[in-house]
DNA sequence: CAGAGTAGTGCAATCGATTTCATTCCAGTA
DNA sequence: TACTGGAATGAAATCGATTGCACTACTCTG
């Protein structure tokens, strides 16, 4: 049951081991006979090369690391399933690896992926990173970070939205429909993306000559509990406000859980805005307007990227920014002024 | 910028590098003085072993390949995240692979596994498997199937559910609250999951005198779509029925959002329980009764079997079955029902 | 004190591929 | 005819670890 090696091809085509090697990488140092030769045999075999070993010799391992905070994370999983489809179509592997936004965490997964030479890694974000990162950048490691890097000093590839544009379709969106009184979910404050939908949301107020009220600017994770907790300590503060713009989706159903357990409705009495667009938008009710980012595209151009890196065809640091649209669903009441307007 | 080898700590450590080996190896054949020795020298150096030339000696690469049809599906993220939490901390790495339920991708899947030499696989299930896989136990790569394997013929371990069992609990809960036109949206009929939720289904009619109907059997994908458009089809049908048991939370939530869109309140008009238990089921209105899986541990549980394989541990064919239970939440109508007793 | 046993160490082969370099063979050219 | 150059092939070194075997230097025993 010892596995076949091209040692035992080699014997069978009556050829070098140096040969099968050859006709098995596609070199034109063969002739038609030779290779003919040998593939019947590598056939017949049902031969396939040990992959190990090559990336032994070659310093290759056609095997790529993907961190993220959390696979069972919607947001992740699409940005995970765009990197291994791309991946596997290259014929790369991909280690998955849950950090858990966990410094310790990473830093072992980190050491692990060295151990293992991977040939590239793909970080997606949980904005912490700086530290372990940069020791893999000294290493060498071609890395692709999904998220905008604003640190100049840190030389590497990324792909990412425009949070701040992304941020005003959503509140422009609001402002539209004559709110003017805008309380923010955001996600952490440390995070590029956090500050970046802020600003945005600033910015749209300000065009429209709307105060900014740090009072209705509430912060947490971008799960649905903090949603929820956000939003029900906000309206027992008594803070005035007839819109939420929530800086996730996950975020926007714990805040819309949280409106309708204290007897307000949504859209009618407070409108929400989620962003994200994860399938799950659309499956609570009421459906969820939200700003829709592409992620199965960050995950499948990160990979892109991440391979013209190792083949060596860009040198210069690249920055992919991947557009944003907005998803007119019911939480804004949009569409129910349209149905009023047409029956008027 | 070349990485270090053993060769270099055993240079500067003044010792050959089998004894480097052996340190790093925990080998009870080094002095202690030579081991502080070593130890400190890979300190300093910042030393960790290539691991790609490790696997290649000892024919051993310490990764497994977890083969799901889709991880953006949140069932199997769970999983996903179950079984690389445990295999990361006992010293494996996990390759992820997406197959979409499709035979040739997953044949190549397989051969690209294969070819990486890992020592063990975990497939979670379209239950299509049969045919690729025999070839990976052939091959002698241990496996792990994550789902009932009702062939005897395959030799091979598996974790999964009592979907018989399950069901009922699911479907005694509802006749519990006086249903008795109880129709099913069944997952695919090859599926040996549907198949024994579907017995459960009939034999809880028949503990309670209730007549089977095939009408109400209704089958497709475990998606929200299936789920919309199977239940609409009924109503359209003219079918009567006061209660859906859905075989996945997916399909219970399209069947809800189906019915709200046919004008039929849930629970009040029709009932409907799930099964699956994901995050998004408390997150949609209303929150979802439905029977819980514990996917995590389904996935934990799979790597811990197949750990035990890999060290030899246990030899004969190893079968776990998971706990499931009923999560009572609103779209059954129990809790309303308890709310009007109480008033009374 | 001789001989056996054992702990600690190093040499060198090995895992299964890739690749450099040398070699052979033959066509083309002067 | 002799020589050059290119195409096709193989021998052998190599990637970076592990490990069987040989060897040394002790300790222990009778």
């Amino acid at each position: 049951m010892r596995r076949l090696t091209i040692k035992d091809v080699a014997e069978i085509a009556g050829v070098s081991t140096s040969t099968v090697s050859r006709v098995l990488s596609d070199s034109p140092l063969v002739s038609d006979d030779t290779r003919k030769k040998v593939l019947k045999v590598v056939r017949e075999l049902n031969f396939s090369p040990n992959v190990v070993a090559r990336a032994l010799k070659k310093r290759e391992s056609s095997t790529i690391g993907l961190l993220v905070p959390d696979i069972v994370n919607p947001y992740f999983a699409e940005i995970a399933r765009g990197v291994e489809d791309i991946a596997h179509k290259s014929g790369y592997s991909v280690v998955l690896c849950n950090y858990d936004a966990d410094t310790e965490k990473e830093k072992k997964y980190l050491q692990v992926l060295l151990q293992r030479q991977i040939d590239g890694l793909i970080y997606a974000g949980s904005g912490l990173l700086a530290g372990s990162i940069v020791n893999l950048l000294q290493a060498g490691i071609p890395t692709v970070l999904l998220d905008r890097d604003t640190s100049e000093i840190l030389d590497v590839d990324t792909v990412c939205i425009d949070d701040e544009s992304a941020a005003q379709l959503a509140v422009d969106h609001l402002i539209s429909l004559g709110h003017r009184e805008i309380a923010v979910l955001s996600g952490p404050e440390y995070l590029n993306s956090s500050r970046g939908r802020l600003a945005g949301y600033k910015l749209s107020l300000a065009r429209s000559a709307i105060d900014f009220k740090p009072e209705l600017v509430v912060s947490g994770p971008f799960t649905t509990e903090a949603g929820f907790e956000l939003v029900t300590k906000l309206v027992r503060s008594g803070a005035r406000f007839t819109a939420v713009f929530a800086m996730s989706d996950m975020m926007a159903i714990g805040a819309i859980k949280g409106l309708q357990r204290l007897n307000l409705r949504v859209p009618e009495d407070i409108a929400v805005v989620g962003f994200d667009n994860i399938k799950m938008s659309e499956l609570i009710t009421p459906e969820l307007t939200t700003v829709a980012q592409p992620m199965y595209e960050l995950g499948s151009q990160a990979f892109a990227i991440l391979k013209e890196r190792l083949d060596a065809r860009h040198s210069e640091r690249q920055r992919i920014v991947l557009k944003t649209r907005l998803i007119v669903r019911d939480s804004c009441g949009a569409n129910l002024r349209t149905d009023k307007l047409s029956l008027a």
